[in-house]
DNA sequence: AGCACGCCGACT
DNA sequence: GTCGGCGTGCTC
């Protein structure tokens, strides 16, 4: 039998393949997964073992031998580089892509394998001999004595804490001579919190999973209905029917406050790892070391975290699955929602999918029975749902509409506060000139620039482009320049100026530059004086004001009316969440919608209805036009300096692939441009695919990723290959 | 993605 | 005569 003396190895390079290298014949294999050094062309990089082999396509001569095996263990269990393999192919990414993106940047630039030796401080504590001896075998060391009841007492303590004691590293080290004391983990804080008492709808939902095998549940709970205590008690359970199961908390990137970690710790001290945006790469590599080591039992992470090792799999959780978040939208476009069903799967462990406005691809694998439900529809206090109300602002001018005015003055007199949410930043959208009628646009996008008041600039929000305000019209250099349309600051003036008497916060990303003052702000807000508090998205998500009883919503009109054939599920969602937020105390909450199309039949079906029976509506209407979930599609996008090369390209594409695509009954819409055809100087085309299947399209796009790669092209022009896209632009 | 090779313009 | 522009092609 031929050795397999051949070794596939996933590089990071843009290549959707593996390179095959001589082994050493007289060495032993490494498990795949583990890390190696090759040289690639004149250089040398750092690659992952997917397999050994005896045959490659590639010549015998033209193959190289590696140069050294990194990792004695590898970084990469089985299951993982089973599930990035996999994943690479769905997403059609490149292997080396797709490890790069699950990988901490240390590893993957050939950092050892282990935790940081906690350059934290030491630890102390006695010995089993230390803590038996008898009172007065240290007579005649008395500060030896002293040290040795003092550590008795406290169990465990840093050398910090002795030294402010008064007691002298010497006395310490002698009893370490001894074999009485010794160096120490840092014990985990302890819990604080206890568990809630569960409503019988949450104990339904804790006593219907089971954890030993793989299900997905969709935990369908409105804001407010506790579904954070369910995970936390499915944790506990969990723990419980299996010692050191390990859990996986997946969470939207807004949603990671201090406030969601410290509910987490509370609960269950110091067994948890986060893994967010703020670590710095040695704290990254420490927890996805202890979540691999089974250090950390809870792992609480956005996105990426999906690919953390674990020792013992329990439970995976994901938070507001719908989210946007969890899809990734540059390089490996990979869906973390998505990708969890698979692992869980792979696991055999159960997978709690929470949301108040499941994504309608959740809904329907509810419905196809694939996903349990397990509904929440009672508020934990029992407290009647908000009542919604339609303006119609087509006879009001932006902005504000009187009644909104009216609503909110009552509120705030009543001792209330009140939220107004308004999705776009900045002063004005617009500004446009008064005698002709010009638009100052952004010279590098199809877009307008929005006008900013604090601090006072034109503001390109798709390319970051900024510029001093224009102080006449660039075209007829006439000075009448008008902003045009709301932003926040500009509600925020407006509130101000016909509410003196109350503060108006206002909560965008401009205004929260500084933590500090975001969580000093929010204090100040929950110590529950009336106020306006007017923002964007953030104020949608992850805070509670638990003294808010209005929320008024400007301008609906955008998602009701959009390109995107999302739109009006990410309105659905806005909307019920925003009125999630309104009446969480003992007041019942109103919510008020601004909208141009106020009898349009989903918003009114929304209001009257709910989240469900909208999103049902939303379903037939995807089915009709099989859209997904029905049919699944995929959008091969391209751009270029030059407006022509990426629609060339693409339609290049699109005949070559005609026959095939015939074939496969796969269906290919465009090119077409972008909805924003020019953005950050580059023009955009794309072309949608949509097939009858899942596994036709996946055939389909092998072939053409293939044919991608082997198309000469441009050299400035960029293709992706987008599966399961979110966004449409 | 990098990196080399290669074939044409403005410099010491 | 060379330095260097970025087009083209390849990486086991």
């Amino acid at each position: 039998m031929t050795p397999l003396n051949l070794v596939q190895i996933a590089l990071p390079v843009p290549l959707r393949r593996v390179f095959d290298y001589l082994w050493p014949a007289d060495s032993p294999h490494c498990p795949a997964g583990s890390r190696v050094e090759v040289p690639f062309g004149n250089r040398t990089l750092i690659g992952i073992v997917v397999s050994f082999s005896d045959q490659s396509d590639t010549p015998r001569e033209k193959l190289k031998p590696i140069k050294q095996v990194i990792d004695r263990t590898p970084v990469l269990n089985d299951e993982l580089l089973g599930l990035i393999i996999w994943a690479a192919n769905y997403y059609q990414s490149p292997i080396g892509e797709a490890l790069q993106t699950a990988l901490p940047v240390l590893l993957r630039q050939g950092a050892p394998l282990q935790a940081q030796t906690s350059t934290s401080e030491q630890w102390w504590q006695l010995t089993t001999e230390g803590l038996g001896l008898p009172d007065n075998a240290l007579r005649k060391a008395p500060q030896q004595a002293l040290l040795l009841a003092h550590l008795r007492a406290n169990k465990c303590c840093p050398w910090s804490k002795l030294k402010e004691a008064g007691y002298a590293r010497d006395t310490l080290l002698r009893l370490r001579g001894k074999g009485l004391a010794v160096e120490a983990q840092e014990p985990p804080p302890a819990p604080t919190e206890r568990p809630l008492v569960l409503n019988s709808e949450q104990q339904a939902a804790l006593d219907a999973i089971s954890y030993k095998h793989y299900q997905t549940y969709l935990l369908n709970g409105a804001t407010g209905s506790g579904k954070t205590e369910v995970y936390l008690q499915a944790i506990a359970q969990l723990q419980q029917q299996r010692a050191g199961a390990q859990t996986l908390v997946l969470v939207p990137e807004i949603g990671l406050t201090p406030q969601t970690i410290g509910r987490f710790k509370k609960r269950f001290g110091g067994t948890l790892a986060v893994l967010h945006s703020g670590l710095n790469d040695r704290e990254r590599l420490n927890s996805w070391v202890r979540a691999a080591t089974g250090e950390a039992q809870i792992i609480v992470g956005t996105r990426s975290a999906l690919f953390t090792p674990m020792i013992t799999p329990g439970l995976i959780i994901i938070d507001e699955e719908h989210d946007t978040s969890f899809k990734q939208q540059d390089g490996f476009r990979y869906s973390a929602r998505d990708l969890a069903c698979v692992r869980a799967k792979s696991l055999n462990i159960p997978l709690i999918l929470g949301s108040a406005t499941p994504a309608l691809e959740s809904l329907h694998n509810a419905k196809m029975g694939r996903f349990q439900t397990l509904p929440l529809q009672q508020r934990a206090n029992r407290q009647a749902a908000p009542l919604i109300e339609v303006i119609d602002t087509v006879e009001h001018n932006q902005g504000l509409a009187i009644p909104s005015l009216q609503a909110i003055k009552r509120h705030l007199h009543q001792g209330n506060q009140v939220l107004v949410f308004l999705n776009r930043r900045g002063y004005a959208p617009t500004l446009k000139c008064r005698d002709c009628g010009t638009v100052v646009c952004c010279p590098n996008c199809d877009a307008r620039l929005t006008l900013h008041h604090t601090p006072k600039h034109l503001h390109c929000h798709h390319c970051d482009f900024q510029r001093g305000v224009l102080r006449s019209c660039e075209s007829c250099h006439g000075r009448n320049l008008e902003p045009i349309g709301q932003g926040t600051e500009r509600s925020e003036e407006a509130l101000a100026k016909r509410f003196a008497e109350f503060p108006v916060w206002r909560i965008d990303r401009d205004s929260t530059r500084n933590k500090g003052a975001l969580e000093s702000l929010f204090n100040r807000i929950n110590s529950g004086e009336p106020c306006i508090l007017v923002g964007t998205q953030m104020l949608a998500k992850g805070h509670h004001f638990p003294k808010v009883t209005l929320a008024v919503i400007l301008d609906v009109d955008g998602g009701l009316l959009s390109a995107d054939f999302r739109g009006p599920e990410r309105l659905g969602q806005l909307i019920t969440q925003v009125a999630g937020r309104s009446g969480r105390g003992e007041r019942r909450g109103e919510v008020i919608l601004q909208s141009q199309n106020r009898d349009h039949p989903l918003l009114q079906q929304l209001i009257h209805q709910g989240y469900g029976a909208f999103a049902d509506a939303l379903l037939s209407e995807r089915e009709i036009t099989q859209m997904p979930p029905y049919a699944p599609i995929a959008l091969i996008r391209a751009d270029a300096l030059n407006a022509d090369s990426p629609r060339h390209f693409l339609t290049e594409l699109k005949h070559q692939l005609s026959a095939l695509a015939e074939q496969h009954q796969v269906q290919m819409l465009g090119p077409m441009p972008a909805l924003m055809e020019k953005k950050g100087q580059r023009y955009r085309h794309q072309l949608q695919l949509k097939a009858h299947t899942r596994h036709a399209l996946q055939t389909f796009l092998a072939t053409l990723s293939m044919r991608l790669e082997a198309n000469k092209a441009p050299r400035d022009l960029r293709w992706s290959i987008d599966v399961d896209p979110q966004d449409m632009g």
